[in-house]
DNA sequence: CCCCAGTCCTGCGGGC
DNA sequence: TGCCCGCAGGACTGGG
């Protein structure tokens, strides 16, 4: 479930390798199945070893290592992978580790619990063809107000539904596509290219205004949720949440309704029917 | 192009 | 108590 906000937070923990350089590189064998790593560990291993981690970046829901040679390894955690530089919640589930010198934390982990993520090393061009801005859309944190509306308002599809779209917009998952379109006041199965120029308005403005405040909280780490920071702290989100999983209590803006939950795109989303519009 | 259903994976909880 | 099934969903694939 790691989505922009947890992703964030991972990145701005990940800045304190920056100087750092790898001395090693291993897949480490687990209990269970192991996950995608690109190129094989043995490529891998010559082209990182030596290099020096240059810059942290956050591409999507990607965490991007920017190496002095402008090659670029990408951690992919999808459903539930964590980037750490603390000990991991446990050892089962530990998949890879990159060592370093020359700076306080002297490795860097990647776990993953269901093991859907991946660790993948990209030449620049290789990155720009798999995750530049042919492929993914503007961030969600950084599009502005007529980006979003210019990249949406033709698409036909329910707003909820082009919200997890990553061509459309990076960064936005099933938990905040829900929060964000409950604070904007737009129903989630009204078509895209139905919004009002006001309703875009509020989109954008709900975008950010979640999306920022689940970062200051460090993100969401649900009940069953593996979510954690670098130093496998939870995030403190979740207790903020309006909608998301919360189907049957009443809506904490109105206080009269319940919150529903239907299913869109085979994904849950949950909303208000007072405070979202009745019209779609 | 657009959209949906199926797939990967593990752990958990409901139902019997 | 134990077992099975369904569910959670990010990103990708195949088909209509």
């Amino acid at each position: 479930m790691p989505e922009l906000p947890e992703v964030e937070t991972m990145r701005r923990g990940v800045l304190a390798i920056v100087g750092g350089r790898i001395t090693a590189v291993e897949r480490v064998p687990c209990a269970v199945r192991p996950i995608a790593v690109r190129p094989r560990v043995d490529a891998f291993r010559r082209r990182a070893v030596g290099r020096i981690v240059a810059a942290v970046e956050r591409l999507g829901k990607r965490v991007v290592l920017r190496l002095d040679n402008a090659d670029a390894i990408v951690f992919e955690p999808r459903m539930t992978g964590l980037v750490l530089l603390a000990d991991p919640p446990d050892r089962e589930h530990l998949r890879f580790r990159l060592r370093l010198r020359g700076v306080r934390n002297r490795e860097l982990l990647y776990w993953d619990q269901r093991g859907l993520g991946s660790v993948r090393m990209f030449r620049p061009a290789e990155l720009d063809a798999a995750l530049g801005s042919g492929t993914l859309g503007p961030d969600a944190l950084n599009v502005t107000a007529a980006q979003l509306r210019d990249r949406l308002r033709t698409v036909r599809r329910p707003v909820k539904v082009a919200l997890l779209d990553q061509h459309l917009l990076a960064g936005v998952g099933n938990l905040y596509a829900s929060e964000i379109l409950h604070v904007a006041r737009i129903h989630p199965t009204q078509r895209c290219h139905r919004l009002t120029e006001a309703a875009w308005r509020r989109l954008h403005t709900a975008l950010r205004s979640v999306l920022e405040e689940a970062i200051r909280y460090e993100g969401s780490t649900l009940a069953d949720g593996t979510y954690r920071n670098v130093l496998n702290d939870p995030g403190g989100y979740q207790n903020h949440h309006r909608v998301y999983d919360r189907a049957g209590e009443l809506c904490p803006t109105c206080r009269r309704v319940p919150i529903q939950r239907i299913v869109q795109a085979q994904r849950s989303t949950f909303f208000c029917p007072q405070c979202q519009g009745r019209t779609r």
